[in-house]
DNA sequence: GCCAAAAGTGTAAGCGCTTACAATTTTGTC
DNA sequence: GACAAAATTGTAAGCGCTTACACTTTTGGC
C-alpha cells in the first residue's frame, strides 16, 4: 500500500495559486478575500478532497472541527434518538461528533468534569443532553471556553432546548387524579441526588398540590432511563409495601420496567393499577402505554443547530435562549378510571 | 476570566533541569531514561500540573487519539448497545470515540466511503458495526491505513466479533419447523441490497432446505432494525395476501414491529401466527417473544478491544481473527404448535 | 585502566495550521 | 493622472509536541 501523503493547506496553496495565509482565510471565511481568491481556493480544496487537520489547527489557536455530545447514558431511546439527530446536524455543518456517555454513573462523571480542560483541547463545543448539573459544574463549563447547548436543561447560561418538563408531568398526573386516582406513585429520574428535585417530581407535586393531596415518601422511587431501571424501582416500590392505585414514570422505558414489575406481583394494569409514563416511545403504542408525548429527535437537532451556531460566533456576545417544543397527552390502554 | 498560560512541557523541563525531549520520552515512559530523571520529571510535571496539549501531541505524533464507530444507524437498541460498549473500552485507553451514523440511507453511506481518506487523517481506527460490504468499499477501508474492527461482519480481512449468523437463524428457524409449521414468513435484514443474501436468511434457508420446503418468494420481505421498519414490513406481508403461520423477524424490533401489524390486522399471536425474534431485547421477557439472544455489549466491548490491540501495533503484521460468541434460543410465549 | 558498546541526554527540524505585520494591488478623489 | 486610503495577498514566526540523530556519560570485559 502506498502511503499517500496528507493533503495539507501547502497543497491547495499549490494549486488554487495563492499563498497558505490566503487559503487559510479563504476556507475559514474571513474578511479580506476576493471573490475570485474564494473560489479559486474552493475549488482546489475540493478538489484534493481538503480537510484542515484538527491538531494542526488547533495547536495554531484555530477549532478542532469536533464537537461533543455528553448524555448521561447513550443507550436509552431517548438519548440515542436525540445524539442521532444532532450527530447529523453536526456532520452536515463539517463536525464530526465525539460521544462521551457518562454510563450513568457518578464516578465517571466526576471524571469528565476533572478532564474538562483537557476535553476543551480536543473538540470545539459540547452538547449537553439532560445532566442535572451544580452549580459549580456550570462554572467548570462556562470556564472552559467552549460553546455550549443543552437539551432538557433548565436555567442555564447558555442555549437550551427542551420541552416544558413541569408542565409534562403536570399533564401526566393530572390525567391519573382527573381518572380518580389519589394513591399515586412517582418513579422520578434518579440523575438528580436528590429525586424530589426534578421538574418532572416538581409537576407531579403540583398536580397534587392542586388536589390537596400530599406526596407520601414511600410512594416516591428514583429510577434511572431503563427498562431495567423501571422494573428494579416498581419491584421496590412494591417490597416496601406501597400499594398505589397508579404510576406516573418519568420515562416510558420505566414505565415498560414498572409494568414487568407490576405483572411479576399480580397486579394487573389498568384493572388495579394505571400506569402512565412520558416521551411516546415506538413501543408504547402496541403496549397501549398512556403517555405525554415529546418531540425527541427535533429537540436534539434543534440544540445541535443552536451549538452550530454558536461555533460560528464565537466571541460574539450572547444571550442565553431557552426553546420549549410542546408536549401532548396521549390517553391509551394503562390507564383507566379508578374503580 | 484570566486567560492563564497554559502549563507546557518546555515549563517541566526548566522545572526539572532536563531537556524537553527527556520530559517528552520520561512522561510516555520510554526506554533510555534514568531512574532518576524519570522521578524528576514526574514529580515536576505533577507540581505543575502538567497536561499534554493533545493537539500538539498529535500533530507531531501522528496519532489522533480518537476512533471512528461507523454504524448503519445509532437508533437502534443493538447498536446503542453496542457503541456504548465500544465507548467505554475507547476512552479505557484514552481514545475519544467519533460516531458516524450511516442512517440507513445509502446516499449517507456513499459520502462515508468517498470521505474515507478525509476520515483517515481524523481517527486511528475504525469500529464497522454490522455494516455489510461490497469488495471495492473492503479495499478502500483497507487502503486507507487505519486500523480496523468489525462487528457482526463475517469473512473480513480484520478482526471481527460476531454471532454465527446463519446458525441463529438456523435455530429460530428450525424452532419454528419443530412446532409444526411450514408456512413460514421472514422480516430478513434490507442492509444487503439482496434480502435473501444475508446470513440469517440463509440460515433460514438452510432449515428450511433441511426439510424439504422451499422459501416463497412473497413470504419474504426486506425490513431495518427499527419498529416502525418491522411493522411496515409486515404489513406489507399482510397486504401481499401472505398468511404464514409463523414469522422470523432478524431481530427483536423488526419482530415488536411485526407484533404490532398482526395485531393490527386482527391476527393474534400465538394463537393465528407465531413469531420469533432475535437479539433478547429487554422488553421481549414482557411481551413473551421468543427469540435468539446474543451478548450484544460483549461483541462491542470485544471488537473495541481488538481494535485498541491493533492501533497499538499497527506496523506489525497481523492475522485477521474472527471471533463468535455464543446465541441460545428463548422459547417463550410468541411461538406455539401449530393448531 | 583502556576502549568499545550501551545507556542516557540534548539539539534541532519539523508536524499543519493561524496570525501579526509587511508588501502589493485596487479604489476613489480631486 | 497622482496620491492616499482601502482592500487584498504574502512572509514568517510561532503553537507544543515528537523524533532522528548527534553527543555525552556509564558500563563492563580484558
Amino acid at each position: 500500500m502506498v502511503r499517500t501523503h496528507r493533503v495539507t493547506i501547502q497543497d491547495v496553496a499549490v494549486l488554487s495559486g495563492l499563498s497558505i495565509c490566503t487559503v487559510s482565510r479563504a476556507l475559514r471565511n474571513l474578511p479580506n478575500v476576493s471573490e475570485k481568491a474564494q473560489r479559486q481556493v474552493a475549488e482546489a480544496a475540493s478538489k484534493l478532497g481538503y480537510k484542515a487537520s484538527a491538531a494542526a489547527s488547533r495547536l495554531a489557536g484555530g477549532g478542532t472541527g469536533s464537537v461533543a455530545i455528553v448524555a448521561p447514558t447513550a443507550t436509552a431511546w431517548f438519548f440515542a434518538q436525540a445524539v442521532e439527530a444532532a450527530e447529523e446536524v453536526f456532520g452536515d455543518s463539517g463536525y464530526d461528533t465525539v460521544l462521551v456517555s457518562l454510563r450513568n454513573k457518578a464516578t465517571i462523571r466526576r471524571q469528565f468534569f476533572s478532564d474538562l480542560e483537557n476535553l476543551a483541547q480536543r473538540v470545539d463545543g459540547l452538547l449537553l443532553l439532560n445532566i442535572d448539573l451544580a452549580p459549580a459544574e456550570v462554572e467548570a463549563l462556562e470556564a472552559c471556553g467552549l460553546a455550549l447547548a443543552s437539551v432538557g436543561m433548565g436555567n442555564v447560561p447558555w442555549d437550551n432546548v427542551g420541552i416544558d418538563d413541569e408542565h409534562a408531568a403536570w399533564q401526566a398526573t393530572q390525567h391519573l387524579l382527573g381518572l380518580g386516582h389519589w394513591d399515586l406513585a412517582v418513579l422520578s429520574s434518579n440523575e438528580h441526588p436528590v429525586v424530589t428535585e426534578t421538574p418532572r417530581f416538581r409537576g407531579f407535586r403540583r398536580a397534587l398540590d392542586e388536589h390537596h393531596l400530599t406526596v407520601h415518601p414511600d410512594f416516591v422511587v428514583g429510577s434511572g432511563p431503563s427498562i431495567d431501571d423501571g422494573r428494579r424501582a416498581m419491584t421496590e416500590l412494591i417490597s416496601r409495601g406501597a400499594r398505589p392505585t397508579a404510576v406516573f414514570a418519568h420515562c416510558d422505558e420505566a414505565a415498560f420496567g414498572a409494568l414487568t414489575a407490576l405483572r411479576e406481583h399480580g397486579l394487573s394494569v389498568p384493572k388495579n393499577v394505571s400506569v402512565i409514563g412520558m416521551d411516546d416511545h415506538p413501543m408504547s403504542g402496541f403496549l397501549g402505554l398512556s403517555t405525554v408525548a415529546q418531540p425527541v429527535a427535533d429537540q436534539g437537532a434543534f440544540a445541535a443547530n443552536l451549538l452550530c451556531e454558536r461555533l460560528l460566533n464565537i466571541e460574539t456576545p450572547h444571550q442565553p435562549s431557552n426553546h420549549m417544543l410542546d408536549t401532548k397527552l396521549i390517553e391509551r390502554k394503562t390507564t383507566r378510571h379508578k374503580r
